[in-house]
DNA sequence: TACGCAAGCCTAAGCAACTCGGAATCGGCA
DNA sequence: TGCCGATTCCGAGTTGCTTAGGCTTGCGTA
């Protein structure tokens, strides 16, 4: 649902909270290579019109557009959408691929550790009967 | 490179090993819709003279497809943009992104923790100076 | 007030890649 | 010859990305 050039610029709002169409340009510019403001006004309408993600207010003259879909919701599905469309949804399987195509450096494995440690740690709550005490989310 | 049609003819190669157009147009029928032969067609003949991700020897009329581009290089090639694409590179967010997106099972929790031992006792070799022990990739 | 510049927005359009299917062609066989 | 299955050719619809040009509005200047 979410392409390349519209992920790049949700990270653009992401990261600056809001911006003008003049802003993304000159970020996108700056990241990427060189494109046109126009460029990046027809991106944003279909951004707006046609798939949510973002909303904007006018303030004298200049949109300023604000993200409307969260980093994490919108990252949580494309991750799941790339696990089952590479994957079939096998997760050891993604790991294998991960460390594979991206070596992981010691400090990696220290922070995947502890992760794993934590969440060993919630499952054996879980098992011991204490699942009521695990908030759900809305 | 590789769209998420070509993905899909590219899992039926890798798991049959060889297939008539016939045989991927059956295959794809029964996986997902209804698609036509020529359409199957046409997309190995660009993913063959193209993309080099096939190649067909003649047996008899029938051309008959091998994948051309092995699963663990296509599927480390996908991984490693995907994780450029949306984390930055960042190994330590894509894990979290992972486990948010698909919790993981404690069977997936054990193969990890194997994993980042393995990974952990290869660094720590690497770095006593072993280093040499390691051959390089071609 | 009248003029023109600058900044912003909107529209139409082109290009490339992907997906798909219809129609024609070829080779063997009854 | 006529049929059948397989292959090949070609065009069309969709989507993503890109841009140029036209329109509106506000502001400074004379």
């Amino acid at each position: 649902m979410v392409t390349d050039r519209e992920l790049e610029i949700m990270k653009i709002l992401w990261a600056r909270g809001q911006a003008s169409v003049r802003d993304v340009q000159e970020d996108l510019n700056k990241d990427s290579g060189p494109v046109a403001y126009s460029t990046v006004q027809t991106l944003l309408n279909i951004m707006e019109d046609k798939k949510g993600l973002v909303r904007h207010v006018v303030e004298g003259r200049t949109f300023i557009y604000h993200p409307k879909k969260s980093s994490e919701r919108t990252i949580r599905e494309l991750t799941r959408k790339f696990v089952d469309r590479v994957f079939d949804g096998a997760l050891d399987r993604v790991m294998v691929a991960l460390f594979d195509s991206k070596p992981p450096t010691p400090e990696d494995l220290d922070r995947l550790r502890t992760m794993i440690d934590d969440a060993q740690r919630q499952s054996s709550l879980v098992a011991a009967g204490h699942a009521e005490e695990t908030p759900e989310e809305a």
